[in-house]
DNA sequence: CTCCCGATAT
DNA sequence: ATATCAGGAG
């Protein structure tokens, strides 16, 4: 049987979109951040590892280091132990590291503004880049695929792709382009608090009606 | 595909 | 004990 459309799916994306504006009106960025650099460090550390941990990681971090240029000339062991908590440590401090480097290099020291540019640098792929051009600089770019997205988006039915890159392209068809950053942060807030992993909270949820997977969310 | 990896919820 | 957490690179 063929699958839906998007042209098929666009009256119920709208009445979806609905909702999740109505359930979180004030969905936004969790990491916390005061620049576009803070911003890039904080999501390159946010790989597999919560919010939560991340900000407590960085709200000292950020005292530290305070330029592109400061995580650059660091000995790579100290930025290690600073950052150790977040797991994947070896790799964020070298990434990182390698990250500034490049924009002390090649952009000044500042953040460049473009896909291509961001993905260029260590450790940043579309995810990332997606963070900093919708949150930092308010660029509708393309939308966030984080774990969070890919679950709840397969459990809505809005896609069946298992690759980010695909999932990101099929929903960029169904959502306007403005709601791109915020339709990324109703996911995320509506994975971490109603449809989680492991124990996705059905009974209460407020896009029940809405939801093929309702009851027996089964889709990882 | 595998590897990287500590902290926490279940 | 084990799954999961705002992924990316080889």
């Amino acid at each position: 049987m063929a699958r839906q459309s998007t042209r098929a799916q666009a009256p119920r994306v709208k009445e979806i979109l609905a909702a999740l504006r109505r359930t979180y009106p004030d969905a936004h960025c969790e990491l916390e951040y005061s620049n576009p650099l803070e911003l890039l460090i904080a999501t390159i550390l946010s790989a597999q590892c919560t919010d939560k941990r991340v900000n407590q990681v960085t709200r000292t971090l950020f005292q530290k280091y305070r330029s592109a240029a400061d995580y650059a000339r660091a000995p790579l062991s100290e930025l290690e132990q600073a950052i150790r908590t977040t797991g994947f440590y070896k790799n964020k401090a070298r990434n990182i590291q390698a990250c500034c480097r490049a924009l002390v290099e090649r952009h000044g020291g500042q953040v460049p503004r473009t896909m291509e540019e961001l993905t260029a640098l260590e450790g940043v792929g579309r995810k990332t880049a997606n963070v900093v051009l919708g949150n930092a600089f308010g660029l509708n770019e393309g939308i966030v695929v984080d774990t969070h997205v890919r679950r709840v988006a397969r459990r809505l039915g809005l896609t069946r792709q298992k690759n980010p890159e695909k999932i990101e392209q099929e929903l960029m068809q169904l959502v306007p382009r403005e709601l791109w950053t915020q339709f990324s942060h109703w996911l995320i807030w509506h994975g971490r608090r109603r449809c989680t992993a492991r124990k996705p909270d059905c009974e209460h949820c407020e896009l029940r009606e809405l939801c093929p997977s309702a009851g027996n969310a089964t889709v990882d």
